[in-house]
DNA sequence: CCAATGTATATGAGAGTTCAAGTAAAATGC
DNA sequence: GCATTTTACTTGAACTCTCATATACATTGG
């Protein structure tokens, strides 16, 4: 409990405001878009690219729930539905029984680039076009200092 | 169908990540807050803030749902469960027999009143708290800019 | 070696969101 | 003035996410 609130003054709630509008008008159109085109969340799409991305493209179940910022529940579930599709297979970790690998299959690495154009373009027509290169900078900085804040 | 995809470079790649990092995380520690010590997810607040500052605390339905950025049949359900609560309840509108107005009760201000202090407090620590003057500026541009550009 | 504790993941139930219909009242057109 | 279309909102089902709990293996301490 605190003694007394630190509001936001008009300016700040000003900035919130439309932080919060343009983020989630943003996260809307991403999804709509993926949604229609792909028949996927943004949440499986960044899945995909992780695995895509690691060697052999499979993560440890823990390690790629670090990496999409996913809680390892919401993960499992995620995978789960990811493997019904056959786009992802579960392996079982041979160092340590308890430890599963999620590894994309090639249906699976077909699916995201079947994906990624339309999804890049629709990154590029929300976010990159609107803005030009100095704001563009600025947003990056903006995000890592806060990524590094909440990360810990 | 675009002939060819505009990728994104390794800058903008990083930029992008790092947006949707920081804008996750953000969102995730509102959410953990307000449902740890309120009992209601974001979009609870932000309806009830609408109603708030509305004239004697009502709004329509779809004006509402136009001003949380939320869409009809999500208000629908979030006020049905608010009206539940008791926080909110529901009057046929006079004038047009399909309306129906949305309006505060005095729990649900009380409601509100009670919750505001730790989420300003959540949003200073997550986002204000660690940028300087010239980042908020920054920021409230570039959300302008994006909001104004997907709101239509 | 074995009980106790810790770690990696899964699972089920409940809550919230989306999508596709459904209902009912208003506006429009002839 | 009545059929048609549009608008405002609701509803149900399917899906996703969260939270609490369960399971199974690993590690540690005596």
């Amino acid at each position: 409990m605190h003694p007394m609130t630190r509001w936001l003054d008009d300016d700040e709630q000003r900035t919130w405001r439309n932080f919060v509008a343009a983020t989630q008008l943003l996260y809307a159109a991403l999804d709509r878009q993926l949604q229609r085109d792909s028949a996927m969340p943004h949440t499986y799409y960044v899945i995909l690219v992780g695995l895509s991305e690691a060697p052999e493209r499979r993560m440890r179940m823990s390690e790629l729930a670090t990496w999409a910022q996913s809680s390892q529940s919401r993960l499992s579930h995620a995978v789960a539905r990811l493997e019904e599709r056959g786009w992802v297979r579960r392996e079982r970790c041979p160092e340590d029984g308890r430890g599963n690998f999620a590894v994309l299959t090639d249906e699976g690495f077909a699916a995201l680039a079947a994906a990624a154009p339309g999804h890049v373009e629709e990154v590029r027509r929300s976010l990159f076009d609107v803005l030009d290169p100095e704001q563009i900078r600025a947003l990056d900085d903006i995000c890592a200092t806060v990524r590094s804040r909440l990360e810990r």
